[in-house]
DNA sequence: TAATTAAATTAAAGCGCTTTAAATTTTTAC
DNA sequence: GTAAAAATTTAAAGCGCTTTAATTTAATTA
C-alpha cells in the first residue's frame, strides 16, 4: 500500500508538502497541490488512519452507547434504523463509529476495563439513558455528548429528537380532514415524556377544532398485547369513536385485532392511525396508516451534529427536532359525504 | 491520560520492559511484571490503540459488510440480533468492528474511495452476498473472510450458518412427538438454499416416521401476506392437516390469521410451528411455538472464528453450524389421547 | 573465583503521519 | 537593482507504542 512518502517522492516534494497538500492547506501552492493530488490518486494512496490519529492526537472515533437491556430484550427495528442512519452517515466522513453496550447498574466504571472506549472524540446515546450513567459518562470521558431520541429529558445536553408532539398533532389533523369528529386516543401514561408529548399534540389538534376528547385510554405499554387489552377495555364503553389515534403501531395493531375479533370492520366502522411505522405495519390487514418516525434521519443528523460540536463549529439549537412523515395506507377512511 | 512512559517511570524500568510486561512476554521477570502491572492499574493506564496498531502494523479492525439494500428495505430484527452478538463479542477482545454498507452493482470498487475499509484485518459478510462483490472483495482486500448465515453458498469460504435443515427436522419431530401424523409444510421455493434445507429436514423427519407429506405449499416469500395467501390457497384443498410447519414465523403468522378468519381455531383445530422467533411471535394470539435461530450466536461465533483465522490458529471446519433452540409457546397442541 | 551460559533489561530505530520553526524562493515596493 | 515582505517548501521533532540487537545482571559450572 502506497504511503505518503511514496507520493511525495513521485511528486518530487517533501513529506511535509505532501501532507499539507493532501489536507488542503493554504500553505501550499495550487499547482503543487494538484500534482500531489494526482499522484495520490494514481498510486491509490489512502492515509493510514492510525498514523493520522496518532499524529493528530485525535481519535476520529465516536462511541454509540446503547443500553444493552433495551437492545436485547425489546430489540426491534427502532435501533436498527437509527444505527443504519449513523453508519451510513459515518461512511461519508473520516469518522469511525464504535458501539458500546452499557448496563445501567454498572454505571460507575463505564470507561473501566475497556480501553477502546477511551479513544473517542464524542458520544451518542441511543434512546433513554438513566441519570447516573449519563453523569458518569460526563465525568469520566470529557467529550461532547449527543442524545438521540431521548424524549427531551436532560434539557441541557445536545440532542436530536423526534417531534412526538407534532406527530400526534399531524395525525389528528389528518383524521379531522377526513371528516372525523369523534376521535379516540390510545396511548401510554403521561408520566412517560413520550406519553405527555403525544397527549399534548392530540389535545392541541382537538382543541383547535373544538373537538372534545372521547374514548381515551392511556395505560398502555408498548406492544400488541397491550393494544388488544386497551381496546378490550374501551369496548365496554357505550359508544366507539369513528377513529383512533394510537401512539404506536403495535398498540394500533393489537387494538385493531381485538376490534376485528368482535366483528367490527376497519376502516369501515372505525379508522385507525398509528405512529412509528414498524415493519409489520404494512403487512397487517388493513395496512396501517401511520406517522412514520424518520429514525435513520435521527441517526444521521445526530452524527452530523456531534461532529460539528467536536470541531467547534456547531451553532444550532441544543435540541434538534425531526419531523415525521405521513404514510397513508388503508386503515383510515373518509367520512365526508 | 497515563501513557506507557508514565508507568515505566513509576515502575523504574525502561519503556521496552514496560511494553513487554504488559503484553505478557516471557522475556520479563515475573516480579518485574507484577510491579509494572500494578502501576498500570494504579495509573489507570490503557494503551493508545492507534499507536499500538501503527507500531504493530496491524489494524485490529474487522469490517462487517452488509448489503445496504437488504438492510434498509427488509430491515428486520435479523440483522439487529446478529450485529448485537458481534458487538458484544468484540467488546471482550482488542478488536474493533466497523460496518460497511455495500451495493451490489458497485461491486468493482469496494475499497475505492473510503480509506477506512482498507485498514482491516478481516471481513465478515452478513447474509447472502453476490458472487461478483465477493470476488472483488477477495481480490482487492487480501484478508480472511467469514460469511455469516450465507446458507452454504460458497462452500470454499469460511462461514457460520444456522442449521436450517436441523431446525425443520427438529420442528417436525416435535409435532410428531405431540401425536401429529398429518403435517403440512408451508415454505419458500427449493431454488432458495434456505428452502431446500428446510424441505429436506422436513422430509427426513417425515420419512423416518413413515409419514407422507400432505398439504405442502412452497411458493411463499418471506412475509405475513405471503403466509396468508398460502393458507388461502391451501384452504381450497379438501382436508387440512392437524399441524403445519412454516419455514418462518411471518409466514406462520399470516397463515394463522387467514385460518382464524375462516373460523378455525389455533391450536385446537390445527397446530402451528414456525421458525426464526421474531419479535412478533410471542405477541400474537396464540403465542407462536417456534424454532429460534440463535442469531446473536451466529454473530459471536463468527467473530471468534474470524479472529482465530486472522491469528493463524483456527483449525476447525470451514463451515460452522449453529443449532436452533425450541421455543415452546401455545400454538401447538398434543393430540395424544 | 573466573569463565560460561542463561535470564532480564534496555537503547534505539521504526510505524506513517502532522506540524512548526527555519530555510528557500518568489513577489512587491522603492 | 536591491531590500523587504509574502509565499512556498522543507527539516526535524514528535505522536505512543513495539521490537530487536546489544548490554547488563544473575545463575551455573568448573
Amino acid at each position: 500500500m502506497a504511503k505518503l512518502k511514496d507520493v511525495a517522492e513521485k511528486a518530487n516534494v517533501s513529506l511535509a508538502t505532501a501532507s499539507l497538500a493532501l489536507n488542503d492547506s493554504k500553505l501550499v501552492n495550487k499547482k503543487t497541490k494538484k500534482i500531489i493530488r494526482q499522484w495520490a490518486e494514481k498510486l491509490n494512496y489512502h492515509p493510514n488512519i492510525y498514523a493520522k490519529r496518532l499524529a493528530k492526537r485525535k481519535s476520529y472515533n465516536i462511541c454509540i452507547m446503547i443500553n444493552s437491556k433495551y437492545f436485547f430484550k425489546s430489540s426491534n427495528i427502532y435501533y436498527l434504523r437509527i444505527i443504519g442512519g449513523i453508519i451510513e452517515e459515518a461512511q461519508d466522513t473520516e469518522y469511525t463509529v464504535s458501539f458500546y453496550f452499557y448496563e445501567e447498574d454498572k454505571g460507575t466504571k463505564i470507561s473501566g476495563e475497556k480501553s477502546n472506549i477511551k479513544s473517542i472524540d464524542g458520544i451518542m446515546v441511543l434512546d433513554v439513558i438513566d441519570k447516573n450513567t449519563l453523569n458518569n459518562l460526563r465525568k469520566e470521558l470529557d467529550v461532547p455528548i449527543v442524545l438521540i431520541d431521548n424524549h427531551k429529558n436532560f434539557t441541557d445536553i445536545y440532542g436530536v429528537d423526534n417531534d412526538d408532539f407534532g406527530g400526534a398533532y399531524k395525525a389528528i389533523k389528518y383524521l379531522i380532514d377526513l371528516g372525523h369528529k369523534k376521535i379516540g386516543y390510545i396511548g401510554i401514561p403521561d408520566t412517560h415524556p413520550l406519553g405527555r408529548e403525544n397527549w399534548n399534540g392530540f389535545k392541541k389538534a382537538m382543541d383547535e377544532n373544538n373537538l372534545k376528547e372521547i374514548c381515551s385510554f392511556k395505560k398502555c405499554k408498548f406492544g400488541i398485547k397491550s393494544g388488544r387489552k386497551a381496546m378490550n377495555h374501551l369496548l365496554k364503553d357505550k359508544s366507539l369513536p369513528t377513529a383512533f389515534y394510537c401512539v404506536n403501531d403495535y398498540i394500533a395493531i393489537g387494538a385493531i385485532e381485538e376490534l376485528k375479533s368482535k366483528g367490527y370492520r376497519v376502516p369501515d366502522d372505525v379508522s385507525f392511525i398509528g405512529a412509528d411505522d414498524m415493519e409489520l405495519s404494512s403487512e397487517i390487514e388493513p395496512p396501517l396508516t401511520t406517522v412514520r418516525i424518520k429514525m435513520e434521519e435521527l441517526g444521521r443528523v445526530g452524527l452530523k451534529k456531534l461532529i460539528a460540536i467536536i470541531n467547534n463549529n456547531y451553532s444550532g439549537d441544543i435540541k434538534t427536532i425531526i419531523d415525521n412523515e405521513m404514510i397513508e395506507r388503508k386503515s383510515c377512511r373518509s367520512i365526508i359525504y
